[in-house]
DNA sequence: GTCTATAGGTGGATAGAC
DNA sequence: GTCTATCCACCTATAGAC
């Protein structure tokens, strides 16, 4: 019913969108008070300071990322489990870079503000669909966890370097999609039994 | 003879640490200069402002990355010449974890401040190290850039996770130097023909 | 809840003496 | 080349009125 977003939402999407923007360096909570209409004291009613807006930020952005990922166990065959949440993990990257970046191409500040500590618990959806593969004779037996990185890498390298702008030349999205998919392909073949 | 590192190095070296420990967010010049035991305004007798010396710092990195993947090219036969550049992107990784993320990891600001525009142009190097191996016959015959996005995001993948401490849990850094071989060579074997 | 006012701090950059 | 002095901009955060 109610559908006008609450103050505190709209600090939360304007925080997401400025940083995307500026990046870390020129992050500003003035900034995100200017954009929705209110003085930087404004938002202390709301989150309790700069940091603790961007911790929000985060969290709604690890669900984020984990309702991308449950999407795939739609899928019935394991192979196509695990090729699916190759597919939705780059749909996370393309459609909400902000949250890809704050996750997964963040700096580790040595004080450890800025951003939440948790490592992604996802990592062990990934291991699971790899020891599914293994059972089912998909994947070579090896140590899933190892095999696990090495897909997480793969796929995070491709996100990663396509949002830092180095993969520019590599088309749209969609084409980048399909270079994607064969280029996931590829690793998958050399990690068949 | 002159082994004294000039200011100017002393500049550069500074710069390089500081903006390692405090990121993008809290780099400062005033920081920089106080380590090196001078004023701000004194460090602009040698560059002419932050900018100009985060640039310079950037492209000490370029030079040394490139030297890193040279020394790949000692080996003789073309899929070793690869996996030897692969190392030595490990090596560079781990060694110069600083040169690391400014070149390959750092976030994109908008307007370009901050970082040097160029794209690596040692892409053209992996480019070249895989249509050896094609012509070799060591790979499948496929578009060598498509093969070398592949490769480069693979080991991308990799370093970047461990720069960003995603990766801890996969032992010191001569266990995932191992673990990085497999990985490659898990690769490399779907991109056989 | 939101405002104004303000404290207290950091930073980049320049001018001019030495 | 390096300093001191200074300007100006920006920020986080708090206090207190409304």
């Amino acid at each position: 019913m109610n559908v006008e977003p609450s103050t505190r939402d709209r600090l939360l999407d304007a925080a997401r969108v400025h940083y995307l923007e500026v990046g870390p360096t020129r992050f500003s909570l003035r900034e995100v008070a200017r954009r929705v209409g209110l003085t930087a004291a404004a938002t202390y009613r709301h989150f309790d300071g700069m940091e603790a807006l961007l911790g929000a930020v985060c969290e709604e952005g690890f669900r984020v990322f984990a309702a991308y990922l449950m999407a795939s166990l739609v899928e019935e065959d394991p192979i196509e489990r695990l090729r699916a949440a190759g597919r939705q993990y780059l749909r996370f990257g393309l459609e909400r870079p902000f949250d890809y970046r704050v996750i997964f191409m963040s700096e580790v500040p040595p004080d450890g503000a800025l951003r939440p500590t948790s490592l992604p618990p996802t990592f062990q959806f990934l291991v699971d669909r790899v020891r599914e593969c293994v059972d089912a004779r998909r994947l070579r037996r090896a140590d899933p966890e190892a095999t696990a990185i090495t897909i997480w890498a793969h796929v995070h390298g491709l996100v990663s370097l396509r949002l830092a702008g180095h993969l520019a030349n590599a088309g749209d999205d969609a084409e980048f999609a399909a270079r994607f998919e064969r280029s996931v392909d590829d690793l998958l073949r050399g990690l068949a039994r």
